[in-house]
DNA sequence: AGCTTCATTACCGATAACGATAAGCCCCCT
DNA sequence: AGGGGGCTTATCGTTATCGGTAATGAAGCT
């Protein structure tokens, strides 16, 4: 449900970078030399195939100008959920 | 300034994410049960040491019921940035 | 048909994440 | 003292990222 697995998460925010990246006419070439990550590198974060790490993403929204969060916020938190905040409740049940 | 080198973000996520668990009280073994990450990585990730994966820090959002964002969001507003929709413009250069 | 542009996929070697385990360090408490 | 909780650091083995290069698709176009 909320569990987005990682597979869908991965492909989600390689299609937003994909669509940013769109709106600013860059291809696979010039992202990679803004950036420094290959082409290649670059095809399988935005096709979802690659779980990349948080100083690449870094790398990507910086190139796109966009703030990191703009590549991740999907939704997620929920309406009611506070997104922050969460206190103490937490339920481990005999996890601990 | 805006470019916070790799060593500042992640030491800079990395000690949000140690705020959060501090705030719901929870030590590394736990959060390492909650996300199946083990304690000493939980523990380079939040001293800054490791630059984790995109798939791992969502695991860790997971257990902290917090959104990915809240992660990553970096302390500015943005008063004067755009944060995003940057449309065209790119002073490329001479690079392409 | 060719040719070009762009993206994907497949290798390779180097580097790094990750889990597991164990050792080390602080600080607090009986 | 001695323990114990919590975090750090170290090592090892497995697995994955990442850049580079090259090859393969999939379009469009003259």
């Amino acid at each position: 449900m909320s569990t987005e697995n990682e597979q869908t998460l991965l492909a989600d925010i390689g299609g937003r970078i994909r669509a940013i990246r769109a709106e600013q006419s860059l291809n696979l070439d010039q992202l990679a030399r803004l950036t420094g990550i290959s082409a290649p590198a670059l095809s399988l974060i935005e096709t979802g195939k690659r779980d990349a790490r948080l100083t690449t993403l870094a790398k990507i929204a910086a190139a796109l100008r966009v703030s990191l969060s703009a590549l991740l916020d999907d939704t997620s938190p929920g309406p009611d959920a506070k997104t922050k905040d969460a206190s103490q409740g937490y339920d481990l049940g005999d996890y601990l």
